[in-house]
RNA sequence: GGGCUCGUAGCUCAGUUGGUUAGAGCGCGUCCCUGAUAAGGACGAGGUCAGUAGUUCGAAUCUACUCGGGCCCA
């Protein structure tokens, strides 16, 4: 292993010496003078990265940051596992983006983050992309084709496009390891979830039941919602209204009385209920009528007949009209108040033997298992009467209303699931005799037939509406129609999943997370409505369901390993796979676990000595692969030291997904390790190990960023056809992944939808990486120039300058705000911080400090500026290297190696190596601040000082005064005088920046600025609430506001009457403004207005004359692309006053353009220039000496 | 139909437990500076903070509803 040496942190040291890191990290060539590498203007930022990776690949850079930092603190992260079979795109560039930052920066906090890839291969996007490949569409045709041929298919084509993901993850920089990923389909991934379906299905959690699926009864298949969407149409059904007639038990007794006119006079109820329905052939398979138990229904009675019907209250109108019948509201009641009544189906075929059923409650008691009216809340007043006919076979909503009211009855199974046909679509003997055998759309007529006949239906239309049909066979409508399916009982956990969701940072949490039950939040949504998983897919490329069942007594067992199932007794069946495995050379070890070779294997049946146990035929659900990978990534329980591999890697700090893994792999990481290792999960007997997450919570993930969508240039969603975006290669060609990368990070919060513009990504990579650029090749020239070094500053002893002191501050007030939001995962913050720091140091510090670095010689001063700017950029560059760790990298080679990331690369790896400083950005220790070093009120006057510049500025260009001529001076009045006091101390550079020769801080300005008394609410509405409006008036009417103001400032109170009583206003209640009186060089600001004297004297004239020769002398050296420290002699000549000027400030003049002399002419110059400046005619010449 | 989310300058987005003068960048216009120079800076124009109603002394911010966009689920 390698042992870097480690810079000591920087606590600790004298805040007045240079950092130890600074100094202690130098070049590798110590002793001599090794210049740094010249950094050209116009960077290539493309080309630097490949050198970058390259770099970082041979040197083993990432290895070695894992190396180092073990036996830190683990920093678990979970990969979650992209599908290789389709090409990677820019969404895909955000989410890996994120997944590197926070373990990068981890990782140079201390931690140990290991990174291991993972690939998600099963379900049925991969069937559906080789079924595209092949031509074919049905699972008929598959089987045609042939389920083995077909499952190698899948297998390739799972890693079709590996090539494209990896270069991707390489070149965005995203470091992971991609050697040891995690597959899905090897066979100890899908032991590890055999392993943990045998837990759930030993604890009995694992249940048959029905899903209700789209269902082509012609070809006996179910279809996939994306196959259904592709076969709507618009049909004519029949619209029917059928009375359901109440029973006149003791519930309908309560509710409407025996006094009911109808049931005196002929001894029986004629209350019905009215239902409407699409579907009469699902009348035989009538269960329950729903209605809503909110809305109000009306009992109406025909004036003619005398019949009365429910129906809801708010249809009655409509609905008679459409009857053509005059109704009569007897009574009205609350949906909730229907609930319980019982009444007549309109088909015997079940209710005869069932109708008298009751059953035990849960809650104690006995209830009729049918025929009963329910509430749902899908029932709509859209269409229909407000009742609806429920049969649960035929109807995914109306099944879940069956499974909700099962839930009551202390045996589940006791609520029948009606169904009156067969898989074929044809009705089963349990119909009526007339329509056994016959397929259910043609009965329809006839039930209505029927109906009529018995004096049950009310009313017959036809509906249009759209409705599924088969998209391979168009004729063929589709039903909906119970299945047998394998559910995992995760409706046992809900408590436990919601409990731990809250626990969750949710990143962001509004919309998310929701409240302890779940309300208000995306995912807590989920959790509260959440319904048993049904796990089971009746299809062929995905996990076998390792549930063996005995074909004789209907024994069923799960098998957690492969060792455990060939160690049943007299397993047969392997023949095939070694068979496959002879005539196909080659053939994938793994695929033994899979269909079709895992169904051939059977074993003797515990219960019957005679029976087999043969495997279900169904495959899981692939999310429940993804949702395992916890600890099926190690293959625990079985693999050698998965035990402990997943003990020390769960749960897991950090995971970042889209927002459409809520429902997906969000929900089965946490459902999964609810079950397994939560408060009451069932793995903990069942384990190898021991329990590894007793008393940690929450898991699987502590922290979740849920990324927004990645959207279009147009705002749009990304679209292959409508080519509205750019592919990851373009931009990594042209603005590089850094580029890429920062904009990710720092152009909005990462969970809104952020759109991919290429303009975006270079005007991002402009605001920052250029500007920051821009700063370290200032440095580089100079030092170069100056021969300085970081051992310059060895030893301490600098004189900083208040601005070293103001922008060291700024620096690490700027580390103290990026390690805070980045601790909290909040990149966009931190690197908001990092732009206004840079900017900081590129237009203030830098700027400010140009004549420092221009300098003759080596002075205290200069030593300061060098070590203050070189501290800057080499701490800029740690702390920008999680962001965009290839410009960082680039620029730790030279600043602390001094060497190009071409040399870094071909230098000799030597073992015995040890550098001074870490060989990579990345080896290095994040900077962590130095509260001694931070001052601020510093902060606070600088920022007060550059507003005042700027209001200067401002000035200025208003009076059309530019900067290179000199003036008098500046006069400024502070809204708040108390400020004068230190801003004294800045009058140099103010002066400096605004070109004037003198500052002034003037209290009392009334001949040029009005005052204002402003209310400051926030300190006035706690204090006197209502009032605060008729103090603002108050104030506003103050006759002189400046005698105010001074009155104030002197005793600290402000006297005022309000509504006739005097209340007493204190500095902190008001806000002093100040305008500028019109007619002066004036500009203002929150805190000063700054005013300008504009009078030009000739001593004035004479020196901006001066700077406009140098500005000009500047132009000709940069014509001639002279080195910056080349010597010239300059020649100027013009009139008078030209000479005069060049006289008087030749010395100046020579010394701003590096001329040995300055004279009228210079014999043999390569440049000469006529000029006009300021109206004087002149010539200018310049030669290099 | 349900849940969530967004609607702020021409465009892309900030806006910190509600504080009365709503910000930045780009673009546009007018300039400035320039020995970091294919950078940098200043100023200006541009807003009924989607709409309505409410809570409050005070609303871009909180509440309800409406309209519009998006996502997920039916």
């Amino acid at each position: 292993m390698l042992t870097s040496a480690v810079p000591r942190s920087e606590r600790g040291g004298d805040p007045d010496r240079v950092p130890p890191r600074a100094a202690a990290e130098c070049a590798a060539g110590r002793g001599e003078q090794v210049m740094f590498k010249d950094v050209p203007a116009q960077f290539d930022f493309p080309k630097t990265e490949l050198q970058v990776l390259a770099f970082w690949e041979r040197h083993a850079i990432y290895e070695r940051s894992l190396a180092q930092r073990r036996g830190g603190r683990p920093f678990v992260f979970y990969e979650g596992p992209p599908t290789a079979n389709g090409l990677p795109h820019p969404g895909h560039c955000l989410t890996r983006a994120i997944k590197d930052l926070f373990p990068r920066y981890r990782t140079m906090c201390g931690e140990y983050c290991e990174r291991k890839a993972g690939w998600d291969t099963h379900g049925l996007p991969v069937e559906v992309e080789v079924c595209k490949e092949l031509g074919i569409h049905s699972k008929e045709e598959i089987e045609k084709f042939g389920v083995e041929p077909f499952i190698h298919k899948c297998m390739e084509s799972v890693f079709r496009y590996t090539k494209e993901w990896e270069g991707l993850t390489r070149r965005l920089g995203f470091w992971v390891n991609l050697d040891e990923a995690y597959v899905t389909y090897h066979q100890s991934y899908v032991e590890s979830v055999w392993w943990a379906l045998r837990t759930l299905f030993d604890a009995g959690l694992l249940y048959q039941g029905h899903k209700i699926v789209w269902w082509w009864a012609q070809g006996g298949t179910a279809l996939s919602s994306g196959e259904v969407g592709q076969g709507y149409r618009t049909v004519d059904d029949p619209s029917v209204y059928v009375r359901f007639p109440l029973v006149g038990d003791e519930r309908y007794k309560a509710l409407f009385g025996e006094s009911e006119p109808g049931a005196q006079a002929t001894g029986s109820p004629r209350i019905s209920l009215l239902v409407w329905t699409t579907t009469p052939w699902t009348l035989i398979s009538n269960t329950f009528a729903a209605v809503h138990r909110d809305f109000e229904y009306a009992v109406c009675r025909d004036e003619k007949s005398g019949e009365r019907l429910i129906v809801a209250a708010d249809l009655v109108g409509a609905l008679s009209k459409k009857f053509k019948c005059e109704w009569v509201v007897e009574r009205r009641l609350k949906g909730g108040e229907l609930i319980g009544l019982r009444y007549v189906p309109p088909y015997e075929a079940y209710y005869a033997s069932l109708g008298p059923r009751r059953a035990a409650l849960r809650a104690g008691g006995e209830e009729y298992v049918a025929w009963r009216v329910l509430a749902a809340d899908f029932v709509t007043l859209d269409s229909g009467t407000g009742l609806v006919h429920e049969a649960p076979a035929f109807g995914e909503v109306d099944f879940d209303l069956l499974q909700s009211e099962r839930e009551r009855f202390a045996d589940r199974e006791t609520v029948p699931l009606l169904c009156a046909v067969a898989p074929d679509g044809t009705f089963t003997d349990e119909a009526p005799e007339k329509y056994r055998g016959r397929w259910v759309k043609e009965a329809d007529k006839d039930i209505l037939r029927d109906l009529k006949e018995r004096g049950l239906l009310l009313h017959q239309e036809t509906y249009r509406h759209e409705y599924p049909f088969c998209w391979r066979a168009e004729e063929d409508p589709l039903i909906q129609y119970p299945r047998r399916s394998w559910f995992i009982r995760t409706t046992q956990f809900q408590r436990d999943m919601l409990d731990n969701n809250q626990a969750i940072r949710w990143l962001p949490r509004e919309g998310i997370q929701g409240d302890v039950d779940g309300r208000g939040g995306r995912f807590g949504d989920f959790l509260a409505n959440n319904v048993d998983w049904s796990l089971s897919r009746e299809r062929y490329w995905g996990t076998p369901l390792p549930i063996w069942v005995c074909e004789k007594t209907g024994h069923m067992e799960a098998v957690g390993s492969w060792d455990e199932l060939m160690a049943k007794p007299d397993v047969q069946g392997i023949d095939v796979w070694e068979s496959a495995k002879r005539k196909h050379a080659g053939l994938s070890e793994h695929l033994k676990v899979h269909k079709p070779y895992i169904d051939a294997i059977t074993y003797r049946s515990p219960k019957d000595a005679t029976a087999r146990m043969r495997r279900v035929r169904d495959v899981i659900d692939c999310w429940f692969d993804s949702g395992a990978m916890p600890f099926a990534q190690w293959g625990y329980p079985h693999a050698s030291s998965s035990v402990a591999r997943f003990d020390t890697n769960f749960p897991c700090d950090f995971i970042s997904e889209a927002l459409d893994q809520t429902r997906g792999w969000f929900y089965s990481l946490l459902a999964i390790a609810t079950m397994l290792f939560g408060r009451h999960g069932v793995a903990s007997r069942a384990a190898a190990g021991a329990r590894p997450s007793e008393g940690v919570w929450p898991q699987p993930f502590r922290n979740c960023i849920v990324l927004g969508l990645l959207l279009g240039e147009d705002g749009l969603k990304m679209s292959k056809s409508k080519k509205n975006y750019k592919e990851p290669s373009y931009i990594f060609d042209h603005e590089g992944a850094d580029a890429m990368r920062w904009m990710f990070f720092s152009g909005q919060a990462p969970w809104t939808s952020i759109r991919f513009q290429e303009a975006t990504i270079a005007e991002g990579q402009r605001e920052f990486l250029i500007r920051l650029h821009n700063v370290y090749s200032f440095f580089t020239i100079y030092a170069n120039i100056d021969g300085w070094t970081p051992d310059a500053s060895r030893g301490g002893g600098i004189a900083w300058a208040e601005l070293d002191r103001w922008i060291r501050s700024e620096l690490h007030r700027t580390i103290r705000a990026v390690r805070q939001a980045m601790d909290a995962f909040d990149n966009y913050p931190a690197a908001r911080a990092l732009i206004d720091f840079v900017d900081s140091l590129s237009n203030w510090y830098v700027r400010r400090s140009r004549d420092r670095f221009w300098a003759e010689g080596m002075s205290a001063d200069k030593r300061a500026a060098y070590a203050t700017l070189y501290e800057c950029l080499v701490t800029t560059a740690k702390l920008i290297a999680p962001f965009v760790p290839f410009y960082a990298e680039a620029m730790y080679q030279n600043l602390v190696h001094r060497r190009t990331v071409a040399d870094a690369m071909a230098q000799v790896v030597d073992a015995t190596d040890a550098p001074a400083a870490p060989r990579s950005i990345h080896l290095c220790d994040y900077p962590a601040p130095d509260e001694r070093l931070i001052d601020e009120t510093l902060s606070a006057e600088m920022a007060v000082v550059r507003e005042i510049v700027s209001l200067g500025r401002a000035a200025r260009a208003e009076a059309k005064l530019r900067v290179r001529q000199p003036l008098a001076r500046v006069e400024i009045v502070l809204a708040d005088r108390s400020h004068a006091a230190w801003l004294t101390a800045h009058e140099s550079v103010i002066a400096d920046e605004l070109n004037v020769k003198k500052v002034e801080f003037i209290g009392e300005a009334d001949r040029y600025v009005e005052y204002r008394i402003a209310p400051n609410f926030k300190s006035i509405g706690p204090k006197f609430g209502k009032l605060g409006p008729r103090i603002k008036e108050a104030l506003s009417a103050v006759a002189d506001p400046g005698a105010a103001r001074r009155a104030l400032d002197a005793t600290g109170r402000l006297p005022l009457i309000v509504d006739g009583q005097t209340i007493e206003l204190t500095g902190e209640d008001v806000q002093i403004g100040l305008t500028a009186r019109s007619g002066w060089a004036a500009a203002q600001g929150r805190s000063a207005v700054v005013v300008l004297s504009t009078e030009l004297t000739e001593p004035l004239r004479d020196e901006g004359l001066a700077r406009e020769l140098v500005h000009h002398a500047q132009q000709l050296r940069k014509a001639l692309q002279l080195r910056y420290e080349q010597r010239i002699e300059l020649g100027i000549r013009g009139d008078g006053t030209i000479a005069r000027v060049v006289k008087e400030f030749g010395p100046y003049i020579s010394r701003e353009t590096l001329a040995a002399s300055v004279k009228e002419d210079v014999p043999g110059a390569p440049k000469t220039e006529s000029v006009e400046v300021e109206g004087h005619a002149c010539t200018i010449a310049l030669r290099p000496v």
